[in-house]
RNA sequence: GCCCGAAUGGCGGAACUGGUAGACGCCCGGGACUUAAAAUCCCGUGCCCUUCGGGGCGUACCGGUUCGAUUCCGGUUUCGGGCACCA
């Protein structure tokens, strides 16, 4: 009786499956795009919060082999962006020579865990051949007028005179120096992803996706209805637009507010105020749009303006200026209804402006001074000519009467925001635009494609704020296309979501010099079946991708509108109490566990550790209880002498393929897991009593468990003895008749406290089952009347007694 | 602050549609085997009380609906993710 040997064992098939992929025979099967997030090689290794993401899609994919199915499973690497520069930056490297090495690293790691994926499909962001395709939708895009031009305010440290990611701005103040950040004002390049809100809003609802995440990213897109008000400002030209979901209280609007970025805020503030706001508004550039809404104390100056209320006429609304207002939602500017919102309220309360109440529950007005902010449903009071009208009917009528003034109207806003896509940074694609003094910025023809990132010497921001590439004067003095007259290149560069927008597009035609993709490999392949990737992707990434997709959809280049049929969000893996993560080094490597317990261990070990979908933490220990699991499944099919089959062993045999198939079909692996654990205790005994174990039993057993723990599944089934590998095997299907059982044990309750239990024939009617329960509780119901008798079949009887 | 989640023994977790809370595993304790150890196997293991029959309490907290609530509803607390230049 040899132990079993887990090293031996893995290097032997992964050798077989290295000499013949499991996946061969695959002509004329259905296909199944089984798609993992790839990850970004900005550290130098995988920890097992990776793991966890990538068995279970291998799990998935070698599955869905078994159901034979031709699955696709690509990888890649999303090389570019700021980690992998700092990475660089930190190890004193060119960004192209450590994520190289990075890649190779995640590479082996990879291949030790026996996944599946297909190295022939293999892409990198970073690689001129791809990024050739990121520029091209890029140029799509400025052709359709999707990309534009404006001014936006980015963090900037005064001190090392570069522009800050806010995740190098902690708490207002540089990771790197510590000095207090300002924000400047710098051109860069935006996407209109705002044309597609309403899109992605509604498509949502026919993805098979989580719930929370369409949540979440119905939330972000943020659709609300109501009205763009124009508030005149007393004895100037000027109006300030406000948008509001609350039309119906604009007679209780007392005063207004400005976001400390907003245009008029210079323009209006009298001369008696102006240092103070001056003051104000360079305070609130310091802070984050975070740090501003999360402030404990409103904070605010007055400009010394007042607008005018449409509704009274009365100019008696003081304008604001304060920071928990935001330049970019809505229009940069509120009207203050401090009776009926509550953050009104607090400011109202805080700087002693006026509180007015214009709904009521009853449609009577309250005793004054409001203790709080009312923002529930009533009746409008103090309203002029419509008092006593309900607040949606107040909410269409008020709007109708602005729109009569011509002072406004019906209005839908959108909380989601066109979005900010150059960096200033070296490591990035660079954006294919081109400066022309006389015709303006001109898009780099398809035939210059890709516009290749030049090798430079020093690749760590500039002073100026421009991107590196800016110094490199050889490569940005250029020409124009159209006028031929000397030129500027753009030096910006796109955000790392530029080649993760795309590339489940690219993988099954990763070689492709003439399309992204072609047309019939996008037919064949996409969309992607079963998406895989973590939480924190839930919006970003996701409606990046979304965006993208619609958008070459609207261009003929694909004929779907969504990308990712079904997905799934892996919780995060926490490590004492911190998330893993590769930038800052905290996490366990699979390395150091691999020599101990091997792949599969390691492999049920991850999948047996919690729900897939759920946070939790990583603690070595529980790892033994695999080791131990796969040791006691390998004792049993060696010792076990093969028996003719049992009712028994077929009746457990069935309930393990049901049990197996049905969790992995929601991918709930821990409790697939658990119930091989249970299957193997009973299969144990069993074996025990009967003298043996049947070679279906041994069959089913190796291939059921072979997308979990390939090796030890390869070696079972070769035990069993065959030639071929189990991967080609089908996934063996289960028989109801053969799951159910007579007699089932049901639980016997007083007044809902459990008294005992009871095993009756599983369709025993009322009569039957209420009588033998009371003879089975009559102690317990000796001088009690019995009020009512409840039987579910097959699950409890509850005897109310009095 | 806003949005999205989560909370069950010493620990990770299970309980499928409102029906026997704690499956499975870890840790820990006891026993078998062994010269010994490892490995393996068997038994025990939510808390409290017990006359050892059993009884009480228990799924973050407070309340509600129900014959019956970990599950549904209202409120609270704590923790995690996201908040647009980390991806």
């Amino acid at each position: 009786m040899a132990k079993y040997n887990f090293t031996a064992t893995e290097k032997k098939w992964r050798a077989k499956w290295e000499a013949h992929p499991i996946q061969k025979n695959v002509a004329g099967k259905p296909k199944y795009y089984c798609l993992d997030m790839f990850p970004y090689p900005s550290g130098t290794a995988l920890h097992m919060g990776h793991w966890r993401g990538y068995v279970l899609s291998d799990v998935l994919g070698r599955y869905k082999i078994l159901q034979g199915y031709h699955v696709l499973r690509p990888m890649g690497w999303d090389a570019f962006g700021l980690p992998a520069e700092n990475n660089a930056i930190k190890r004193k490297m060119h960004p192209s020579i450590s994520t190289g090495e990075n890649i190779v690293s995640m590479k082996r790691q990879l291949n030790e865990m026996s996944t599946i994926y297909d190295w022939d499909y293999e892409l990198d962001t970073t690689d001129p051949a791809y990024y050739k395709w990121t520029q091209w939708i890029f140029a799509r895009m400025f052709e359709k007028g999707l990309a534009y031009e404006k001014e936006m305010p980015l963090n900037w440290c005064p001190s090392c005179k570069v522009v800050r990611a806010n995740e190098e701005v902690i708490g207002g103040e540089c990771e790197r120096c510590g000095e207090t950040t300002t924000k400047k004002n710098l051109r860069q390049w935006m996407l209109r992803i705002t044309h597609y809100a309403e899109r992605l809003l509604s498509d949502l609802d026919g993805l098979n996706w989580p719930d929370k995440v369409k949540r979440m990213q119905s939330e972000w897109i943020g659709k609300s209805h109501g009205a763009e008000i124009d508030f005149t400002v007393a004895d100037t030209h000027q109006t300030i637009k406000a948008f509001t979901t609350r039309p119906d209280t604009l007679f209780g609007a007392t005063f207004m507010i400005l976001a400390p970025e907003h245009e008029l805020v210079e323009v209006l503030t009298t001369d008696e105020q102006k240092s103070a706001v001056e003051a104000y508004v360079k305070q609130s550039s310091t802070l984050s749009n975070v740090d501003r809404m999360a402030a404990k104390e409103k904070t605010g100056v007055f400009t010394g303006r007042y607008a005018i209320n449409p509704m009274t006429g009365r100019a008696d609304m003081p304008i604001w200026v304060a920071d928990y207002v935001l330049a970019d939602y809505g229009t940069g500017a509120i009207m203050c209804v401090p009776g009926h919102d509550e953050r009104d309220f607090e400011f109202a309360t805080k700087f002693g402006l006026p509180i007015t109440e214009v709904i009521a529950l009853d449609g009577k007005v309250s005793d004054m001074p409001l203790k709080e902010a009312y923002t529930g449903d009533g009746l409008l009071v103090n309203s002029g000519e419509y008092n006593g009208m309900n607040v949606t009917n107040a909410k269409t009528a008020i709007t109708a009467e602005i729109e009569k003034k011509k002072c406004g109207k019906q209005a839908v806003n959108y909380k989601i925001r066109d979005w900010v896509f150059s960096r200033q940074r070296y490591w990035g694609e660079p954006i294919p635009i081109i400066h022309c003094e006389t015709c303006g910025p001109v898009i780099v023809p398809d035939k210059d494609l890709p516009v290749a990132l030049p090798e430079i010497e020093s690749y760590e921001p500039t002073e100026t704020g421009e991107s590196p590439l800016a110094k490199i004067t050889d490569w940005v003095n250029t020409i124009c296309p159209t006028c031929g007259k000397p030129a500027k290149r753009e030096t910006n560069t796109m955000p790392q979501w530029a080649g993760s927008s795309w590339y489940f597009l690219r993988y099954p035609d990763i070689h492709n010099d003439n399309a992204l993709a072609s047309p019939e490999a996008l037919k064949t392949w996409l969309p992607v079946d079963y998406y895989i990737g973590g939480i924190e992707h839930a919006v970003l990434h996701l409606l990046y991708a979304r965006f993208y997709t619609k958008f070459l959809y609207d261009i003929g280049v694909v004929e779907f509108e969504e990308p990712f049929t079904t997905l799934f969000n892996i919780g995060m893996v926490n490590y004492q109490g911190k998330k893993m993560a590769k930038g800052t080094g905290h996490g366990v490597s699979p390395d150091d566990l691999m020599p101990n317990y091997g792949c599969d261990a390691m492999r049920i070990y991850e999948m047996f550790l919690a729900p897939p979908d759920q946070d939790c933490e990583w603690d070595d220990s529980g790892i033994d209880g695999a080791f131990r699991f796969l040791n006691k499944v390998w004792r049993l099919v060696e010792e076990s002498p093969i028996i003719p089959t049992t009712q028994e062993l077929e009746r457990l045999r069935h309930k393990l393929i049901h049990h197996i198939t049905t969790r992995i079909n929601t991918l709930a692996m821990n409790t697939a897991i658990s119930g091989f654990m249970e299957y193997t205790n009973h299969l144990q005994a069993l074996a025990k009593t009967q003298g043996g174990i049947d070679q279906a039993t041994l069959e089913t057993l190796a291939i059921l468990l072979s997308p979990f723990a390939p090796h030890i599944a390869e070696e079972i089934w070769e035990h069993a003895g065959h030639k071929e590998t189990v991967f080609a095997q089908s996934w063996p299907e289960y028989d109801e008749e053969k799951l159910k059982s007579d007699t089932v044990e049901i639980a016997l309750q007083v007044n809902g406290k459990l008294r005992g239990s009871l095993a009756l024939p599983v369709n025993a009617d009322k009569d039957t089952a209420l009588a033998l329960a009371k003879q089975q509780l009559a102690s317990h119901l000796n001088d009690v009347e019995i009020v009512k008798s409840i039987y579910v079949p097959a699950k409890i009887v509850n005897f109310v007694v009095k």
